[in-house]
DNA sequence: AGTCTTTCTGACAGCGCTTTCGAACTTCGC
DNA sequence: GCGAAGTTCGAAAGCGCTGTCAGAAAGACT
């Protein structure tokens, strides 16, 4: 790699002179700024982004931190993230989760990682991080955004869909199709992302006078595992029903490969409600009725709103775009539905 | 942030002590040390890998290039990649594609990018690299992993699945069932992946007799849609057949949804086989019969030998695990299904 | 004492860059 | 023709760190 000491002596100038053609800044002569540039482009010189880091303390750089990258979940999201900020013109360097249990820790340590690597901004998703977290952070990096994840002290700047409405919107549609015996395949009992969704499920059931302590429950792991072992737990319950509600579209497909496999017909037997709206709900079988987070909005809310909080942009930055409900199969009004169109298998 | 100034001011030392101590080279006695380390302590002080990078020209970090990473393909490589480089005390920078049709551009710009910001060593996952490119990158960073591109000149450095082994394993597994008509779903026509997981497969089906060229194929675009579309457009065709092989999951998936939209009972009807083994394919209806690609292990192989490239380790590189057949339900022996369990939908 | 090790420590150069600062050179108005 | 103002450019400082080097301190020998 040739330096900018190269470029100077080559174009027999000084280095203060290479840089000022390098960044447009400050005076120099067509003259000299031509022959400096034919010198760079002789060389093939591209200045380091660590020495100019270093010295400007400003890296172009946003820091992300994502609980982990398997799954379907998070994918699309890093992928808003990464577009948006290249969009943009910035970098973007990623610290993941690992393990499921420990997200707290591991979102403390990405943080801490991103910030000594001189990220100019940091996006945090983590649902555990508590509010001393935060607190901690924010001494270090001010220029923060939070997505998923709500403090009222830092409400400017937490990004999160409205869990809550949601889960509600899905109990009232699920109400209106004339059911109201419902099971529930919860995410992990003690993640906020299901505890949010799923109190705004029951309170909307609540509401239409659904006695919601008798609904059968299940916690499962946001994964297809969990929803098939969650579907066949409530399959072997004595409490019938007619609609199943999974806190995530991951765990709807377990259940749905299980009441397959059970040979119960979705949604002749039971109707299926997922949530996320992931790309491949599209092409279950039956594909998958299920709520749409719009996590691409939010996601250009939150980049937008930490680009304007590191480098002064104005860019706009919308609150609360609505989840809506992706209608498809797998959900049917009671008692329309034609019986039994398959058998089981054994 | 505090800085070494700061901790050699604290401590009353110069910032060299400050440094001996930080690294553990060089004497320093104990006494000393105590000292400079309560003073790191009570600063808070961690040293800046920017400086360090800039001043030792080691970043520790490893670049890694991926197409795209939208999808359920790419995650779990990413995953793997990420958790094998952390274990091994190694940071990642990824730089990620964004279209589909412009791959080779991308990638050459993702590793200037990751060259630029000083990485120690790169791994590109980008099938569309030429052999000039990887000529023109590895002069100006040696340290090169291609992961999923294969250059004979440069095969040390090449990790690949045996992509036309295994799309023979298809053949011959299909074949053995006593499937005699296929048809298939391919990926873009130009993409290097697709050719040589297919080109495996027909010369396997040539082996076995079967006229290849009288195989109805569908050019799809590794993504659901063009599975749900290869199988309409396969079943609206004249030719018939009882084995459709997809070129990747995502489109297997795509037709699994189509075939069942139709009333096409799998396997009874028609076997459908994919290829790469994504952990989705458990949960599909009907579980889906796929080729496993091991790429975990062809992961980790590539990181380890990377490592040992830049850093002199000795970790241990396996070159070629095999693909496996992963058994599950969306195939069954001619014959052997019973028929037509379920009834077109209208 | 004087010399030689051995052990420890601070000063300082330098990684590649940006940004002052002031020197040198123009241009202009009077 | 001369000072003021405007331009242009090189020298040098400094971002935070590591590594070299030589000097200081402390023993272990003549």
């Amino acid at each position: 790699m040739s330096t900018i000491k190269d470029v100077a002596k080559k174009a027999g100038v000084g280095i203060g002179t290479v840089s000022r053609v390098i960044t447009g800044k400050g005076f120099v002569s067509e003259q000299t700024a031509k022959r400096v540039q034919k010198a760079v482009d002789a060389l093939g010189y591209r200045p380091s982004p660590t020495a100019r880091k270093l010295q400007a303390g400003k890296s172009q750089t946003i820091g992300v931190f994502l609980p982990v990258i398997r799954g379907s979940f998070y994918a699309p999201i890093l992928h808003s993230l990464y577009t948006e900020l290249q969009a943009r013109g910035r970098h973007m360097v990623v610290a993941f989760g690992q393990t499921v249990t420990n997200e707290r820790q591991e979102a403390l340590e990405g943080a801490q990682f991103l910030i000594d690597h001189g990220c100019d901004g940091l996006i945090l998703m983590a649902t555990a991080l508590k509010l001393r977290d935060v607190e901690n952070l924010i001494v270090e990096q001010p220029r923060l955004a939070l997505l998923n994840k709500h403090f009222d002290r830092y409400a400017e700047m937490c990004f999160v869909p409205d869990h809550e409405a949601a889960g509600a919107a899905a109990a009232r549609a699920l109400w209106q199709l004339g059911h109201r015996r419902f099971a529930t395949i919860e995410g992990p009992e003690i993640s906020a992302d299901n505890v949010l969704r799923m109190r705004g499920f029951y309170k909307e059931l609540t509401a239409l006078s659904v006695d919601v302590e008798r609904i059968p429950r299940f916690y499962g792991d946001f994964m297809p595992k969990g929803g098939w072992a969650g579907a066949r737990a409530l399959l072997a319950g004595k409490v019938r029903f007619t609609a199943l509600f999974c806190a995530n579209d991951e765990m709807a497909l377990g259940a749905l490969s299980y009441l397959s496999h059970e040979g119960v017909a979705v949604p002749d037997d039971i109707s299926v409600m997922g949530y996320d709206g992931l790309d491949i709900t599209t092409y279950t079988v039956p594909p998958l009725t299920t709520i749409g987070v719009p996590w691409t909005e939010i996601v250009l809310s939150t980049v937008n709103y930490l680009l304007n909080c590191c480098y002064g942009t104005k860019l706009p930055v919308e609150r609360n775009p609505p989840a809506t409900i992706l209608w498809r199969g797998s959900v049917a009004a009671v008692g329309t539905a034609k019986k039994v169109k398959q058998q089981p298998a054994s």
